[in-house]
DNA sequence: GCGTGACGTCGAAGCGCTTCGACGGGGGAA
DNA sequence: TTCCCCCGTCGAAGCGCTTCGACGTCACGC
């Protein structure tokens, strides 16, 4: 193996000098930096992570968790996993991953191990057990998501209640006067999942003061059920111009289901969705949706991250706006 | 941060003595074995990984990288990562995740600066360039799938020869003679990874040997292409009694197609599959299927790899047997 | 009774890197 | 001219752990 001393001694400097001019934290003369690189080069150098992490307490590794959980759309975590890993990377990180299953005490571990040197955490729900641990550890991170108090932690998502807000104006924009919503499973709002009580509220809100008559409706993430839920509001709410759905396997059943129960979408029905856009864009039908933008998620929590391990401040709360794309699902309320 | 020092302090014996006493390399007492582990408890001791990496060059971390192109069943992806975190976290090490994207550079990268011990590859191609990388690399690997010269490497993978094989003898054992294999999208033979190839070739190995007329679609996996093909099928082979699946997200449209277009299945049409148990099993229908053991495959690449790193000896290629379930959609040919 | 191991423990020497204090030399300010 | 300070570099001291050789003790066989 070759070390720092064997480059110093090619390059003709001490090792500090070559420590000096690969991290860049004293100044080092142009001349004395180009010989040092060629050495690495010529030598084929590379600085090993255990000693570096020994010397400097900086492992360079992000810990992330992910949820296996019934009612979570893989892609959507694996997408994000990925902008995780290519934006650390962009910050010369790594990623250490790391499941729901072992809990808090997979963090503990690698946060005291000093595995890591930061944690993003997926999937926060409102009152998760592993928040005083986080606030205790001696690491910053960044959640996923937004606990019910989420004081003393640093947290970034879609804002999902304004997502909610959004698809219920898009659909009084055209006209329509009774909307639902279908959501996720029942399982996802007893866990008290953030977000999916936010687009309750932000869905709930915007209808009430638009006076529009609303109904919301969690559903298993199943063709069967959606399929009863389509019959359910069919039978309940026969004057149901506008869907907001919040639940992305459902989509394409749901949309199904109804055209099969004689329901033409977008001529008697208007179907909205707050989903991954390459979803609601390759659906049958390209569905009219809020983006949750998963890349954008992780590479903001990546940035967040940084700055604390830079000692910068960051915003205890990062809320993306909601943005909706016009696809084919909905029109103008038919006044037939 | 508390120390392996303090720990012998508190107990009373040196520093060795507690790294023995945790690593078990050395016969120590039971009595002071306790004391150590005591004091331990008591202090909250952390061994510190970054120098734990440097004294006795082992990381105990694994690096996953996993694909993300197109024509990649998501969730099978995601599970596996699961299942080798799952099995790792079981012999005491942990998961680095690699995305495809970084190529060989961050195999090299992740191994040269010794911070993961070993590698697993998962979506290995026939000729994938990051196999001299492999075989030079001083740490072990294991390639999930088989390229075309698996010599020098460790691989594992479902025996998808060996799983078309077995779709195509359930569907002659019931009386079956004419049958077609709708596989994965175009690029995925383009690209030649090898496992949609060995499925073709088990499928048609198979029909030549019991004598059916067979044929085989590559298919992208959008509902639309999978109404495309069913047509096809219909039009251009109007015998066919028997179809194998081999694309996880068609699996669905596609049995939808042809009961629109008036077969029913499995009563017309007997389809089986090469997926996922609990995607197979959760389709509208159930599909009769080959599983695709993602959780084996990842423990297995996991054992594999501990053995190696064990010093061990393990078989170049390791094939896991084909496993047919029967579920409702295959059944006898009707002689009507 | 004495050699021989095995057992249990200790001390010290690193593992390869970062970082701190120090130092010589050169330039600007006084 | 003198003083000061900054630039660029060096040497040495760790970072916290593992591991190797050594050593004392005890039990056993001859």
């Amino acid at each position: 193996m070759v070390k720092i001393t064997d480059v110093a001694r090619h390059a003709g400097v001490s090792p500090s000098t070559v420590s000096y001019a690969l991290s860049g934290k004293r100044p080092i003369s142009e001349e004395t930096r180009l010989r040092v690189q060629e050495a690495i080069r010529v030598l084929g150098y590379r600085p090993h992570a255990g000693a570096r992490s020994l010397a400097s307490s900086r492992s360079n590794v992000l810990a992330l968790v992910v949820p296996l959980r019934a009612g979570i759309h893989v892609p959507v975590v694996m997408q994000f996993a990925v902008s995780v890993v290519t934006s650390a990377r962009g910050h010369d990180h790594d990623v250490l991953l790391l499941t729901q299953e072992e809990g808090g005490d997979g963090l503990r571990r690698v946060a005291e191990t000093a595995l890591v040197d930061a944690l993003i955490v997926m999937d926060v729900q409102l009152h998760d057990p592993r928040l005083p641990l986080l606030r205790a550890l001696d690491r910053p991170s960044v959640l996923i998501g937004f606990p019910a108090e989420p004081d003393g932690l640093t947290c970034i998502d879609l804002d999902f209640k304004a997502a909610g807000e959004v698809c219920v104006e898009h659909l009084v924009r055209l006209g329509h006067r009774v909307v639902a919503l279908v959501g996720s499973p029942p399982e996802v709002y007893v866990r008290e999942t953030g977000f999916a009580q936010r687009v309750v509220q932000g869905f709930t809100a915007a209808a009430t003061r638009h006076g529009l008559s609303s109904s919301v409706h969690p559903c298993e993430a199943t063709p069967a059920a959606a399929r009863l839920v389509a019959e359910q509001l069919l039978r309940e709410r026969p004057a149901l111009t506008g869907v907001v759905v919040h639940n992305e396997p459902l989509l394409e059943p749901l949309i199904d289901a109804f055209e099969s129960l004689g329901l033409r979408v977008p001529g008697d029905l208007s179907v909205t969705a707050i989903a991954p856009a390459e979803l609601a864009a390759r659906t049958r039908l390209p569905v009219t949706s809020v983006d949750v933008p998963s890349a954008e998620v992780g590479a903001g929590a990546v940035e967040l991250l940084m700055r604390k391990l830079g000692g910068a401040g960051v915003p205890e709360a990062t809320l993306l706006p909601p943005r909706l794309t016009e696809r084919a699902s909905t029109a103008c309320r038919s006044l037939a």
